[in-house]
Parts: C-alpha cells; structure tokens; sequence
DNA sequence: ACCGTAACACTAACTGTTAGGATTTCAAAA
DNA sequence: TTTTGAAATCCTAACAGTTAGTGTTACGGT
C-alpha cells in the first residue's frame, strides 16, 4: 500500500498547525484586522504562499477548529442510537455545539468573530454549506430524493437553531425554544414523507440506501 | 423648507445610476470576475473613488435593485389590511419577492449570482440583515421585548423560505411548502406569546407601541 | 542510487479598497 | 450679487488579500 510511514505528512501536520497557532496568537493579541497575512506568515516563519497552500483564506485561519462541525451533524443523524428518534439526536447534538463554542476558554474567539463583519460573514456561508451536508444526510437517511423540500428545510432550520443560539444571552433556552417549533415543522411535513408506522416509532434507520 | 429644488440630489442619482447600469452591462457581457472595479468606473466614466462613494463594494453593485426587499418584508407586516393573519400575508408576499427575481428578465442575472460564490456570500450576508429587520418588526408589532426567540426564529425561517425557493426547480411550490411547516411552528411558539383571543382571529395589529 | 512529486520559498504582480488632498459645483446666507 | 460652506467628484498613491510563475528541497517509492 501507499501509506504507511508518513514523515510528510506529519511535517505538512506541522507546519499547517504552526500557521494555525501563530494566526489564532496574533489574531488574539493585535485584533483580526491588525494583523496581515504577511504578519502570520512571519510569525510562523513560512513564505505567504504557504499560508494560502493549506487555508482557503484569512477567514480560514480562524475557523480551523470548526472543521468537524459539519461531519458531527451528518454523524448525529446517520449514527445514532438504534431506535431513538431523529429530532431529539439533532437537538442533543446542536446543543452540545452550542456548549462547545459558549465555553469559557472559546468565548474571546467567539468574541473576536462576532465583532468582525468579514468573520461573521464568513461563518455563515460556513453554516449554509453545513445545511446541504446535512439535507443531504437527511434525504439519504429516508431514502429520499436529494432535493426534498422538507429535509432542506429542517436542515436550514437546525442551522438557524444554532445561529439563534449563538447570537443569544441564553444560548441553551434558545436551542430549546426553537427546537420545539422545529420539531412541529417536521411533524407536519414528515407524515408525507415516511410512511406512518415509521413516524409513530421513528425508526427510520436501516434506509434503503 | 430645505428641499425645493435639488440639482445636486438629481445629479448624484444620475451618477449613481450611470455607476449601476455600467456595471450591470459589463457584468453581463464579461462576467462578474472578468470586470474590474477599474473598469466599471471607466465605463461609467467616472473616478473609482466615486464608485465607492455610491457604492459599498463590487458585490452591492449586484444587488442595487434588491434594495427594498427589506421594506416590504417589514410593510408585509405592518401594514396588511385589518384582520388579515400574519402568515398568509408574509407568504403572499414572499411569494411575490420569489416571482420577482425569477422572471425572464430578472433570471440572467440570478443565474450569474448562483454561479459566483462572493456573490452568493453577499446576498446571504444580505438576507440575514433581512431577517434581522423583519424579527423587529415582529417583536413591535406584537409589543413584545425585541429578543423575544420565537419572532427571531420566525424571522430566519421566513428568510429561508426565500432562499430555498430560489434554489428549487419549483420555486413557488417550494415557498408553499415551507411556509406550511413555518405555520405550524408559529402556531407552537405564539400561544405563550399572544393572548389567544389575538391568536383565535389573528387581530393583532394595533400593537401598543 | 535514482526519480517523480509534494511541500515550500521567492518574486512579482493583480484586484478590491481606502486615505489624503485638490477641485469643482451647488445652495443658501450675507 | 457676492461669499461661503459643504457636498460630490477627481487624482494619486498606497495597503492588503490573493494568485501565478518559477525554482529548490526533501521525501518516498522503485
């Protein structure tokens, strides 16, 4: 096979988390605007280039962490427990992120974000990406067509949980609040769409793939 | 008064106007990427300074005419005819926003938007500001606190229904679909928040303010 | 030992955007 | 009418993010 070793690899590891650390330090310390491409790329003592070799943008540098956001919400639908219902796994893993980015030691990141118009921006056409991952979970765990309204839809809607929350002095009650109109949404729309046996107990898993 | 005749204003519009119609042309003719700032206020045959007098940045230039989509998002609420519920009429007249940048005419130009990401970054970023504006126009117009969650909630899954049916091959299905799971979760969320006399026959207009 | 390639560096540009400062043009006060 | 203040515009130059072009190095498989 062709993988095995991997000095490389752990040196391209390296040097993206060297890029990462120096960007998220400078960020912290001068503010995001202060600080230049050309800042970061000194500080972590690699050409400009590099930095644009392993992240998309300035933008990128902050989200870094951010990454398995997108794989934990596909997770949450495709691999929950046996037998427990779609809604209250969504709400569960959304509350969990929720948690994950009010922390203490996350707050002044998420600070510095909300205070950069450019940082909000981005996160959001983050988040819009992360609800077509998830709609298409959804209309693939149902065994659905991949452009159902009502799975798009649930999909923005979990997204907005999560932004209504972020944005609220009550992260947690948020999620919750709006989880409960979420959950009559889809209750109107769901009976359409899975046959009724399968909305009563919801064990829609096993889909027909 | 201070206002009578207004050389000035009118040549401003004009420019302005000159300004949007060059880039609309050139955008058109080359493609978004294609056509620098430079050459927008070349055409327009003013200083590039100028064009962002006028203008925000490249991407506003793309969406001058979307500029009252706000106000009548906050119009569909405030001022609906007596007795008319809330939600027919936000779906009337989201409907009547979809129609509008589906036409013939309009379709050129929302074709370049979906194909550009920048763009489409800009209109989201856009529309959050949307939903921003018609959540307080909910919260005053049921003379509650402004952060009330449900009118935020609403607000985003309004502003969703829009940017799902711009997305779908049926847009006008897709709002009808949408707004029917909206209802429902509005009718979860407004009982705790509308006396039900106002939920009952949906006369909630004269709103103490 | 050799070779292909992936990671990185260096340079130089392109593009959106802004600051600084000059100049014109209008509108209203004097 | 003349003057004056402000708004709109222009010009130049620069800054910052981003990319292309082109080497150079170091790894990994042969």
């Amino acid at each position: 096979m062709t993988v095995p070793t991997g000095r490389r690899e752990r040196k391209k590891a390296a040097t993206r988390q060297k890029i990462a650390d120096a960007a998220l330090r400078l960020f912290m310390e001068r503010g995001y605007d202060a600080v230049g491409i050309r800042d970061v790329a000194a500080e972590a003592d690699v050409a400009v280039t590099t930095v644009f070799a392993h992240f998309a943008g300035k933008e990128a540098l902050v989200f870094d962490q951010d990454e398995n956001f997108e794989q934990r919400l596909v997770q949450a639908v495709h691999g929950r427990a046996p037998h427990e219902p779609l809604m209250p796994a969504l709400r569960r893993e959304i509350h969990a992120l929720v948690r994950h980015c009010t922390s203490e030691d996350a707050a002044p990141l998420w600070r510095m974000i909300d205070e950069v118009p450019a940082l909000r921006a981005y996160e959001e056409s983050m988040r819009l990406r992360h609800a077509r991952a998830l709609a298409a979970a959804l209309t693939a765990h149902f065994g659905l067509p991949p452009e159902t309204t009502a799975c798009r839809t649930i999909a923005r809607f979990a997204i907005d949980a999560f932004s209504l929350a972020r944005e609220s002095t009550d992260p947690e009650a948020t999620v919750d609040e709006v989880f409960e109109m979420i959950e009559a949404a889809w209750e109107t729309a769901a009976p359409s769409l899975v046959r009724p046996a399968a909305i009563a107990e919801d064990h829609a898993d096993s889909a027909p793939s």
